[in-house]
RNA sequence: GGAGAGAUGGCAGAGUGGUUGAAUGUACCGCCUUGGAAAGGCGGCAUACUCGAAAGGGUAUCCAGGGUUCGAAUCCCUGUCUCUCCGCCA
């Protein structure tokens, strides 16, 4: 959420950035200015009167403790009951307004973000290790996979429906080798701190990272409890968590942090589950786009004057481990029109697949600064200062496991069809330096 | 799933309808005292919104949401969470 007080300080900045994120802030603010100038008044008024009742039983309770009559105080006060529930009625009105208006403005890009309109106005910084040659045709990942044994598509599709996978044997080693190779190099050599967080949340966590309200159709909600409404926080409710960044960044919900403490940095392996709502027809092939994939998260809390610096530094851990597993990469800078609701900056990371020829997104790396701290009110606290201020959150893929697993079948395929397991990987798969055929299970 | 108890400021813990945003203790900050410290003494110490140039007001907040009442931390209803016991279970 951006800052009530900055909308209304800096109204031509935040449409401006609206704009170049592709949204008319005609519709985006809607009447912001006199809405909030509504807000205000209403608040006034209500404010006054109730001061005012207020009084009046003080002076109730006055008269009655030396015992005189206190009808005709308490008959006026009574009075005043239906006038304050109106212009109540009417502030509430006003905030709400306000509030929905606030919740679904996404957050402002920062001034070196390139503006663009979708996807072709990212901007590649750098690329990274050289392309593999093949002296035959290389295939993807889904065809080595099935060929190996490891994979089963058709399998997972009868027992949960398309979008799944199924691993097996020395395949189902490689993605938990992954997972434990990345956990290793963030706790070891990056100073983060591992933390296994539950699979399901609440609205209120989901709020706080900026997936609800607007997003819940790309959710699995668990409750039966009826549809989900906005602004409606069901107590009790269970999402499945989409990232782990969700139950990660909300660990700090409405705390507020010593200064001392920052940088916090998590990382976390998890699944997570996309409902993939409006992709028919997209990815269908393979585990590029899967309603269930495990990730590792990489989540930091850090002073605001940090959050840039930080930012290039978690995004460097990602690209560690692309560089530890040999895997050719491109470092994306998103342009306005291609981020996610809640950053201000993202970097994705795209890695080489010989078997698709072309490069395909394996982790994204946002600077949130302030806007998720507003909204789940996670604060710290300067040192000496009076005043806590929202501190900024940033978080990563470091990496999606999923698609660092498919990465490898496509790099690193042989004419045999076996697949060569990367050196920093062999410590991890028992010393195995390829994957073979596995036994057959049809 | 059944039965019961509870949720108050950083922490502990009073408060069962009326100057209670909330006693008291403790922690923390400042000052006094000291060669320095401890102990002791004095003072300060929640958040959000809102009015105001500021000083300083006002409103709301005692888990959350409703209700009763002139007035609710206190009474009623619903939900959430925690604890204890039983059942079930990895």
């Amino acid at each position: 959420m951006i800052d009530l007080a900055f909308v209304r300080a800096n109204l031509p900045v935040v449409e401006e950035k609206l704009r170049s994120r592709g949204m008319d802030p005609a519709v985006a603010l809607g009447d912001f200015a006199s809405i909030d100038k509504e807000r205000r008044e209403a608040i006034t008024e209500v404010e006054t009167l109730k001061a005012r009742r207020n009084k009046l039983t003080e002076e109730i309770a006055r008269l009655r403790k030396s015992g005189a009559d206190a009808t005709a105080v308490t008959e006026e006060t009574k009075s005043l009951k239906s006038e304050v529930e109106t212009l109540e009625a009417r502030a509430t009105a006003a905030d709400e307004r306000l509030k929905t208006i606030l919740q679904t403005i996404p957050n402002l890009p920062q001034d070196d973000v390139p503006v663009g309109s979708d996807e072709h106005g990212n901007i590649a910084e750098k690329h990274w290790g050289a392309k593999p040659a093949f002296d035959f045709t290389p295939r993807p990942h889904w065809e080595i996979g099935e060929a190996l044994n490891i994979l089963d598509f058709n399998r997972a599709s009868k027992i949960s429906g398309s979008r799944f996978v199924v691993h097996f044997g020395a395949g189902a080693r490689l993605e938990r080798a992954l997972a434990n190779f990345m956990l290793d190099l963030h706790t070891r050599e990056h100073g983060y701190t591992e933390v296994l967080p539950p699979y399901m949340v609440n609205s209120k966590s989901l709020f706080g990272t900026g997936q609800l309200p607007k997003f819940a159709e790309d959710l699995f909600h668990c409750d039966d409890k009826g549809p989900y409404e906005p602004g409606n926080f069901q107590d009790g409710d269970h999402w499945l968590i989409p990232t782990a960044e969700v139950p990660v960044t909300n660990l700090f919900r409405d705390e507020t942090i010593e200064e001392s403490q920052l940088p916090i940095s998590f990382c976390a392996y998890t699944p997570c589950f996309r409902s993939e709502a409006g992709s028919y027809g997209k990815d269908v092939r393979g585990m590029i786009r899967q309603h269930q994939f495990q990730k590792v998260e990489l989540v930091k809390f850090v002073r605001p004057e940090d959050s840039e610096r930080e930012h290039e530094a978690l995004t460097r851990h990602a690209e560690t481990i692309l560089e530890r597993l040999e895997l050719p990469y491109r470092r994306m800078l998103l342009c306005t029109g291609d981020m996610g609701f809640a950053s201000s900056k993202t970097y994705d990371l795209e890695v080489w697949l010989p078997g698709q020829q072309l490069y395909r997104e394996i982790s994204s790396c946002s600077n949130f600064e302030s806007f998720q701290a507003r909204r789940a009110n996670i604060r710290y606290r300067p040192a000496g200062a009076k005043k806590s201020e929202h501190l900024h959150t940033l978080n990563g893929s470091g990496l999606a496991v999923g698609r660092t697993y498919l990465a490898i079948l496509e790099n690193y395929q042989q004419a045999d069809g076996t697949i060569r397991v990367p050196h920093a990987l062999v410590p991890y798969m028992n010393g195995d330096t390829v994957i073979g055929k596995q036994q057959s299970r049809s």
